[in-house]
DNA sequence: GGGAGAGACGTTTTT
DNA sequence: CGTCTCTCCC
């Protein structure tokens, strides 16, 4: 298919494709088909000839990069194949394991699990506990996400340059990286070395989702920049990331930023009905910090769509309520794959996911997957990968500690100071140890401790050498245990679609395990009906949308107390964008027989149990009940909206 | 290094 | 309300 197969000229969509300007900024609104666009835009630069390695679509989320790959291969654009989609992050370390960026940043780029913190945080300890730990090492990343690093009026209230200079010890010995620190290890390389050939390696960038990137972020695609044009995208209404640090002044002001360049947006919304383009509308304009008017046009063929708005006694009746129209959609014809379910509370998603289950709808749930949640499979993962590695650090260290309060780390930091010295490993100090040829004190614990490691390791190492790839996960996952069913079967397809079997090494199944792990598959194929949180919505559309919880304490949550007036209203404020991005998730397909529905459900009662546990705080309390209000925006809706229902 | 008891805290989320 | 974390004491 040609780029602008069915493009009118003169369209929006079609001037973001065609522009060859070489600074694009796109303001674009829920459904108004950003993506499209910017398909298309990639699809031209593909057909006129540029080299697929040349082109850089940053996206937010994998899921987005493999949306954008997906559908120009299915447009048989040339070469899409070879086009790599990709996140920030996923650029980042593919950098930074260059060698010669390894020499300049003078560190490894494993990221640490979860899981694997704990030792970090117990060896750290004396920095204040864990919980002094936790905030220091959030302050370290904020002040790189803000790029305050080398601002000496520095005023993040937990930064302490001793405990970062401790943090950044820890984490080089050990061989290791943060998350949160692959994206500012790229931004000082690139810094650094302005002629560094990274600089140059790109001739089109396109940015997804700008506002969603943070300061630093936000840099390292400038100085990806020199050599290359540069078109942007986002919408500074759907901004819902503060927590990571994003800085969506950076989608207004890039223009002043960068002269010359052409300003284009959408307006028109082709996926929601009229009356939630007019309710959305309403909503974002009653926002007391928004500094434009931007509407959304209706799309006349949308129709004006079903929206209702039901209150229940109970958290209970909500559920049964939502599971009800979930039936009955169905009964009328509706694909479970066309419905989602928004709810920002897990707890709350997960009673409907349990309720949908029990009367046998089709369902999946997109909460946080916890493939390394238990012990027991955090354990044979980290004897997996030290069974590839016995160097490496992190692993050790975790295995060592783990069955104690402790983390052992007392033993451990003679270890550590003793490897660090004589420039052996931990493991070959902790072998020294254990043959009595190196001696230290408080090891009697740790020397035990390794014997096990030791014993279980080379046994692993033993059964991969007679039976493979194939023989180490039967050993280590073993069929039909709950507990590591999903991380056997993520080995089981890298082991099928790879030629791992045989020709792989340990450490590269390590390597992709950890990977699937980090960033599950989401399918492209969607035969249910999808439970998830608002920010996980982000990029879907569906002909029946429900938001579940519209209360007060949920959505808008209620502010910190600590908090200054003017950080409770940006954070109410976000919370209104959340729901703005949440009920224009809504999809017309009035010739399919979709009208576009939503769904707008609140309860007035809740257990007081379940409200603590996840720090929703109701109205009132009565008789260990929670009691809510329904939320300040069902308020905001407009003419448009509805009368409340009694569910 | 480990156990008992007191006190803090709880949400959403990307890589 | 229940779980995690910290402190104190052995």
């Amino acid at each position: 298919m040609a780029w602008d197969d069915g493009l009118e000229q003169g369209s929006e969509a079609y001037s973001i494709a065609a522009s060859d300007n070489n600074r694009i900024r796109v303001v674009a609104g829920p459904g108004t088909g950003k993506s499209f666009a910017m398909k298309r835009r990639v699809s031209r630069l593909l057909e006129e000839g540029i080299e697929p390695s040349e082109i850089l679509p940053v996206t937010f989320t994998r899921v987005a990069a493999e949306d954008l790959h997906r559908e120009l291969v299915a447009m048989d654009t040339p070469r899409a194949e070879e086009l790599n989609g990709t996140t920030l992050h996923s650029l980042a370390l593919k950098i930074l394991s260059r060698n010669h960026v390894l020499e300049a940043t003078a560190r490894v780029p494993r990221p640490l699990n979860e899981f694997e913190l704990e030792p970090l945080y117990s060896d750290l300890c004396q920095h204040g506990g864990k919980r002094d730990v936790k905030k220091k090492i959030l302050a370290y990343h904020a002040a790189w996400a803000r790029l305050q690093h080398d601002d000496p009026a520095d005023v993040e209230e937990f930064r302490d340059p001793e405990f970062e200079i401790a943090l950044n010890s820890w984490l080089t010995f050990h061989r290791g990286m943060l998350i949160g620190e692959v994206i500012p290890y790229l931004y000082q390389y690139l810094r650094d070395n302005p002629v560094a050939e990274e600089r140059s390696e790109f001739r089109h960038i396109l940015v997804d989702e700008f506002q969603d990137l943070n300061r630093v972020e936000q840099e390292i695609v400038r100085m990806l920049s020199d050599y290359a044009d540069v078109c942007i995208v986002g919408d500074d209404d759907q901004s819902i990331y503060s927590f990571k640090f994003a800085h969506p002044e950076g989608i207004k002001e890039w223009c002043d930023n960068n002269n010359g360049a052409e300003d284009l947006a959408l307006t028109d919304c082709r996926r929601c009905p009229a009356r939630v383009v007019q309710m959305s509308n309403h909503l974002i304009g009653e926002s007391p910090t928004r500094d434009h008017n931007r509407q959304l046009v209706e799309f006349d063929a949308n129709g004006e769509g079903e929206v209702r708005i039901i209150q229940f006694t109970d958290l209970q009746q909500e559920i049964g309520g939502i599971a009800d129209i979930v039936e009955d959609l169905m009964g009328q014809g509706t694909h479970p794959g066309d419905i989602i379910i928004l709810a920002q509370r897990k707890i709350i998603g997960t009673y409907i996911y349990e309720e949908l289950v029990n009367r046998n709808v089709p369902t999946k749930s997109y909460y946080q997957e916890a493939e390394l949640d238990d012990e027991e499979t955090q354990e044979r993962f980290a004897f997996l990968k030290l069974a590839a590695n016995d160097d490496d650090r992190v692993a050790l260290r975790w295995l060592l500690g783990r069955n104690s309060n402790t983390w052992l780390r007392g033993g451990y930091a003679h270890v550590r100071s003793h490897s660090a010295d004589t420039g052996l490993s931990p493991w070959a100090t902790l072998l020294g140890l254990q043959d009595g040829v190196i001696q230290l004190p408080y090891c009697g614990r740790l020397i035990a401790r390794f014997a096990e490691i030791l014993e279980r390791t080379e046994q692993l190492q033993q059964l991969f050498a007679d039976g493979g790839h194939q023989a180490l996960v039967e050993e280590l996952f073993p069929e039909d245990d709950d507990r590591w069913r999903d991380i056997r079967a993520l080995s089981l397809e890298i082991l099928e679609n790879e030629e791992f079997d045989n020709e792989g090494t340990l450490n590269a199944f390590v390597a992709e395990l950890s990977y699937a792990i980090a960033q599950p598959e989401i399918p492209s194929e969607i035969q249910d009906v999808r439970v998830m949180s608002l920010h996980k919505s982000k990029g879907l559309s569906a002909p029946a949308t429900v938001v579940a919880a519209c209360v007060e304490g949920v959505l808008p949550r209620r502010p910190d107390e600590d908090q200054t007036d003017n950080e409770k209203l940006a954070d109410i404020e976000e919370q209104r964008r959340l729901f703005f991005v949440g009920i224009s998730r809504v999809k017309a397909r009035p010739d399919e027989g979709e009208p576009g529905r939503l769904f707008l459900t609140c309860s007035r009662r809740m257990a007081a149990a379940d409200a603590h546990q996840s720090g929703i705080e109701p109205a009132s309390f009565e008789y260990g009940e929670a009691v809510m209000n329904a939320s300040r925006f069902l308020n905001q809706l407009g003419p448009s909206a509805p009368e409340r229902e009694i569910g």
